[in-house]
DNA sequence: CTGAAAGCGCTTACAG
DNA sequence: CTGAAAGCGCTTACAG
């Protein structure tokens, strides 16, 4: 059976002394006036008898939990893996827990995470906002509890956010593709209505166009998340068929990339000789492939701190205003977007 | 500035009747008499409301928080945060939230994670025991807080534990070298006093014996967990130099194989033409090597799921005896222990 | 069938 | 310099 943790109520029967006593030395205030010696031995006992304040009361008392609560989108992918342990150091250092769940893509889970975060009182939220979850995240701005979204955004709604230029970063890595004299330039993305994602795409239409104007056009198939193995294989397939078969691939996410890559493995094609490979963000699964991988690197550390941040900020000077914040990605070059 | 939630007081004011009845209904107690009428409507004031109880008053009044504190060694490690994915998935089956930490191996650190962890009255603990941390155990034994243990234990310390027999596991693939007929097999372990890694070891040191007896002598390397990188290379360098060269290498955990990888690239060593590689537990990074690892797959998934079952009995029924749980684990043969 | 009251452990404005 | 008292939001044994 457990013990009964000691209480300020078991110090001051120690002492032989008021619990508002107790309260006051061992919370520090600098205006509780009383008596040194008193403080000192009240102290002692403290220590003696490994008083730990207990959270829940104060926390009752206050008001505030000094928690946030993070959703992520999948956290079995190492880039949100990665995010949210930046995100736990980050809020460690300012004195908050991280409570955190994946959503799985799925605005069912996102909403019941939500509610269970919600029950706990966290003080504010970092979410990784899935399709569909438009109306969660205007009713937590309704209920006014501090809120940043990260990684992606919903245009129509006006939010704290942190996010990189994905539409910049995009244009930037084709062009790599397109200066080693690639042309025919397929790319493989989920067909997702997020801004992210829409954001990459057309990053990647926009410049074909720029430069082919209208002798190619971009070649681009998006694929459904909830299937994507299949997807992914019979995606490459119809880009190396017919009389035109593409030359490189973007591949969107470093899942869909890792996706690809076996299969591509498995199609006996040499990267970059047969075939070049470009993709956004990294995965440990790269770090043993033959042909090191071109790639958008985003700045996941200055995107978690900046994320805990701005709602840290947001929680304890509530009417700030909102902030939001557009990173840069670097391009990474690798051997895997070389000319052959 | 934050709207205060509703509270049972607001439904109680709106209906016109008394806090207590508000709580009888919506707890729905089967004891409480109240009229249907009456709670119908209660209950549909409590949903237009969108009343949420505040979990933290339940928790002070219960002294249950429904939360259990998961402390790993290395979050960092996919080991680690696989079991971790599980057991804050079977956990979330139980209605208990996880909060982790990582004590990325130091006994300090997961001082301080426990006593953080208390303060916000966990129900119980998940450890990833670390070096040092003996004392530690033994103080929450003493406070009757239950407590699993995972992947390592103290021998002589009595408790509930959930742990693989490294003994015998490291027995088979050693075993398995030896079957395809390497003799001079070198060990690349860490020089940690944990259990875990102790029978590891003595499983390779007494299947050598048993095999070679004083023809063979085993050939043992242990390095340091904070300059593994470095000492790694140098392990397998001496491995590798003098008259008798080993002809495999057994990997203590995942983590020194991705480096004993990489350095073996480095010295252009083709695997397992030019040496054999056994490993512990896997990795995304093996993904995309090569050569496909033999390797010991632990059972993750039972090693999660029992330790959140044995520590949620523990909370429920505390008299219930110690839990002792030692699992076997898989030997997964790929093409790096095949006799070149 | 319903409510007043005590209490979980803490904080703090107020009184002495 | 110190303490009685109210209150955070909830639960529950007890009284009516």
């Amino acid at each position: 059976m457990k013990k009964r943790q000691v209480s300020l109520k078991d110090i001051a029967n120690e002492v032989g002394v008021s619990i508002a006593t107790v309260s006051y030395v061992l919370s520090d205030r600098k205006d509780s006036r009383v008596s040194e010696a008193m403080a000192k031995k009240i102290k002692e006992v403290a220590k003696t008898l490994n008083y730990q304040p207990n959270k829940i009361a104060q926390s009752l008392k206050s008001g505030k939990t000094n928690t946030i609560g993070l959703i992520v989108a999948d956290i079995s992918n190492p880039f949100f893996a990665n995010i949210a342990r930046i995100i736990e150091d980050e809020a460690t250092k300012l004195n908050y827990t991280v409570i955190f769940g994946s959503s799985d893509e799925k605005a069912e889970k996102s909403l019941h995470l939500i509610d269970f975060l919600s029950s706990r009182q966290v003080d504010g939220f970092i979410i990784v906002p899935s399709e569909g979850t438009d109306n969660q995240i205007i009713q937590l701005k309704q209920q006014n509890i501090p809120l940043v979204l990260i990684d992606r955004y919903f245009p129509n709604i006006s939010t704290n956010h942190v996010i990189i230029d994905n539409f910049e970063a995009s244009g930037k890595i084709v062009n790599e593709l397109i200066a080693s004299g690639y042309k025919r330039i397929g790319m493989i993305a989920y067909s997702n209505p997020l801004f992210h994602m829409r954001e990459r795409i057309r990053g990647y239409q926009e410049t074909i166009q720029n430069h082919f104007g209208n002798n190619i056009s971009p070649n681009l198939v998006e694929i459904d998340f909830n299937d994507s193995r299949k997807q992914v294989c019979t995606a490459i397939d119809g880009l190396l068929a017919g009389e035109n078969p593409i030359d490189a691939i973007f591949f969107a996410t470093n899942t869909l990339a890792i996706l690809g890559l076996k299969y591509i493995d498995e199609l006996s094609l040499r990267v970059p000789d047969d075939i070049a490979i470009v993709s956004f963000d990294e995965g440990e699964a790269f770090d043993f492939y033959y042909c090191p991988l071109t790639h958008i690197r985003q700045p996941l550390d200055e995107i978690g701190k900046k994320a805990v941040q701005v709602l840290t900020q947001q929680i304890t000077q509530p009417d700030m205003g909102e902030k939001q914040i557009c990173l840069k990605a670097d391009l990474i070059k690798g051997k895997s977007s070389i000319r052959r």
